[in-house]
DNA sequence: TCATCATATTAGCAATAACTAATATGTATG
DNA sequence: CATACATATTAGTTATTGCTAATATGATGA
């Protein structure tokens, strides 16, 4: 397996490292939308939502395309679809894991 | 499929947001190690990597066992392995898309 | 071109997180 | 039971991040 730059590994995960990001990732995993659509579906702040877009596009986990005077978001493909998908699958593991089975190490 | 509490996956998700973080689970990823082999080996300072490793523990990502006077960390299982390994695969497949169709975009 | 609407950017403040040094806990062994 | 060593915890400081409000940009259409 090759090496990936920690650095730029660390600005890819960066963008999973905050909620309204991840709301946002949520609200479009399965259609674009538009940021004011985005906004009132998390209920957020135009400022805020726009800068995180910004951010989550910096990290590459979403595109955005003009269309007229609005802007469409999604999930940049089925790769990152998937490992979002998977981050709730390994979640839902460990949830269960730690459940039966750290008890007697905490 | 169902629905993640959202801040416990934020909490998940947390381990994964620092670079220390990350060296530890590459670190760690194939054989568990102690902590002073692991301090040693990402050149890191004992303190904050047992901040860290208390951290990851509590993200349900790795896991100790005490074995005389030391602690062994290991990444708790292959799903959390298998995420790890689905980061770097997603991560390298968005910089080839990057490098190729974002540019007119940037 | 002016007014309007959608989105982006900036600046300043508030909240979190990370780091270091010092100290505490706990395990082994003479 | 005293000492050494491995790890954990705490406290204080610094750095990073996120938020909000205000303003700027850029597109549409009267």
């Amino acid at each position: 397996m090759r090496q990936v730059d920690i650095d730029t590994k660390m600005k890819f995960l960066h963008g999973l490292s905050n909620k309204t990001r991840i709301q946002i990732l949520e609200s479009i995993k399965e259609d674009e939308k538009t940021v004011s659509q985005i906004v009132q579906d998390i209920n957020g702040n135009q400022s805020n939502i726009s800068q995180h877009l910004s951010c989550l596009k910096g990290c590459g986990l979403v595109v955005g395309r003009q269309d007229g005077k609005y802007v469409y978001y999604r999930v940049r493909n089925q790769l990152v679809r998937d490992l979002l998908t998977m981050v709730d699958v390994v979640l839902e593991d460990v949830e269960k894991d730690v459940a039966c089975c750290d008890s007697h190490v905490e």
